[in-house]
DNA sequence: TTGTACGCGTTATCAG
DNA sequence: CTGATAACGCGTACAA
């Protein structure tokens, strides 16, 4: 059972001393080539990869940062978290995920737990959360960004877009297709500021043109598939349009819009000709539909792209950290169409 | 700009020693209870936590599995991993996780790179690897779990499910349904003995018929959409049945699956009155496609959840480290039909 | 360019 | 039950 190499056993087989060897490792350009080429012999000699928790001790620092997430079983933040963690690995960044399940004080004790596995770095979603948590971290001066949300005003750094704006813009097409009677299937929008904006932006388009989102016509469900499917049997109760069964469903997210699809057919309906169904994120789920998804398309793999670099300028205390907002685009597919009279 | 507050402040202001504030943490039961409650309030007051680099090195365990999956963004590994996690953090354990893209080189080095920070147990997918990595694993004496795989004789602890026996289990059931013409679009097996093992599966059902599998008939892909879509088309390519197109395509994945679906709608055929279609591992899309499609039923979640407690096990050293292997289960929904004649 | 020597925060041993 | 104190492996002033 051989025990694991350390610094010392390198600079004894390359005859050196251990300050040379963290040397090579750290700032290489500030050694001899002849010295630094026999040093390496012997980092691969012995294989040898620096102890983690002496580093961490030594300079205080762990390159490591922390993501807390709803939910790894959310498509878009698989994406975004594929992506965040190659960038970060080019800079010889480790991730951390941890998922709090759209739950604000489990995500605070997660935030926490990261914390004291020295994590010196912080990624979370969204921007709701207790005010107390933003100073701590501030007073830890441990770096942080905010993906997947974006408002104009918003004092954090931040990664993303307008969920609000996008919503809206979906809402007013629907309206503009002759939709009147307009329900949606929303997320749960405690301690989720996306899933809330949705609502709002959805309310905006509507309450512009004199129309307005009862509560009969709102219904707020977990990103579960079966959940967007009951919400839309509940919707579809009444058996037709002049009953006040609405003609287009407008859903929080792709999940969501996919369980509705999945019940309107088993219900005998037809979508879009019986009802039209939006959706919210453009994942691969709403091609596959059918009928195919009419959503907003967000760039999920480049805000967690984007996110990585602004993280890591923020690490670098670099000046140039200005927020990142991204355009989103609506996409039409088959799932709506025109009001039928 | 507070210093992180240490065990000697906390030392300090409960009046004990750093050892006794270290054991207040590690073991209460060892301490008096009068000073216990002095040194919590201590903590309390500091709002401490632990340096994560000095308990690493002094104690050479940092409490971090790694996992090294291929991707993400496969919902497969998205759940298991949200199981995995969940199960860890009941033990206090963090779980550190990177992507190979289903690369052998890159899944070594991410390895590698885990090992540095100092993980002290992996959770790895499959069994097929370099044994060099495995021999170094054990000279570490890093313990590791297998996971999504199962042979009889695995020699690693694994917890997984017999890939080739369901993938057989399946291709039997589609010829007992009348169909002849069978095309697979499998996923890409180097490098990944799960893919290789469906693929086995399925020639050995078609075998023992005295069927065959031939080049043409079989197409490797990546786990993606028009992937899948990609295969089917050119599996398609003839007309009819009678000029060599298949009645029916396994697939080697659900995803894979879905993208020959939608291929085929694209054509202005019908699965399944044209074209079968079947799955593996009964993700979420499964059922909202349309047909939905019948498919391998895969506990990930608990796979996920095994996984850690095997693990767990090994790490405290224990004698009960048996492998667990689950079973599958074949889902009949609509993709899958009688051969038409 | 290289070496010496100290300190980082914690755990663990051993003595009291 | 508690306190000194010696590791643990590395980074980094400082000196040579």
């Amino acid at each position: 059972m051989k025990a694991r190499p350390t610094l010392e056993d390198v600079a004894g087989l390359a005859g050196v001393s251990t300050a040379t060897v963290s040397r090579v490792l750290n700032e290489p350009e500030r050694v001899s080539a002849k010295t630094r080429s026999r040093v390496e012999a012997a980092v691969a000699h012995f294989d040898y990869t620096p102890h983690f928790g002496g580093q961490a001790l030594a300079s205080n620092r762990t390159n490591t940062v922390g993501a807390v997430i709803p939910t790894m079983e959310n498509a878009i933040f698989a994406r975004g978290l594929q992506a965040l963690q190659e960038a970060l690995a080019e800079d010889g960044v480790t991730l951390v995920v941890a998922t709090s399940n759209y739950d604000p004080e489990r995500e605070a004790q997660q935030i926490r737990t990261l914390l004291g596995r020295g994590v010196d770095g912080f990624v979370l979603i969204g921007e709701a959360r207790d005010p107390a948590l933003y100073t701590m971290l501030e007073r830890r001066g441990v770096p942080f960004v905010l993906v997947w949300s974006w408002r104009p005003d918003c004092p954090w750094p931040c990664v993303g877009f307008d969920n609000r704006a996008a919503a809206r813009a979906m809402a007013e097409r629907v309206f503009e297709l002759g939709h009147r009677r307009i329900a949606m299937i929303a997320g749960v929008t405690r301690g989720n500021d996306r899933a809330a904006a949705r609502v709002d932006g959805v309310r905006d388009a509507l309450a512009a043109r004199g129309l307005h989102l009862d509560e009969s016509n709102l219904i707020e469900s977990p990103y579960r598939l079966e959940a967007g499917a009951d919400a839309a049997r509940q919707l579809l109760a009444a058996p037709t349009p002049w009953q006040n069964r609405p003609t287009a469903i407008v859903c929080g997210n792709d999940v969501l819009a996919a369980g509705a699809l999945t019940a309107i057919r088993d219900l005998g309906l037809k979508a879009p000709a019986d009802v039209s169904v939006t959706g919210f994120d453009d994942i691969d789920l709403a091609i596959v539909l059918d009928p195919s998804l009419t959503t907003v398309h967000v760039p999920h793999r480049r805000m967690g792209q984007a996110a990585a670099r602004l993280l890591l300028r923020l690490r670098a205390r670099e000046d140039d950290t200005t927020n990142v907002v991204f355009e989103t685009a609506l996409v039409e597919r088959g799932s709506l169409a025109a009001a039928g009279k």
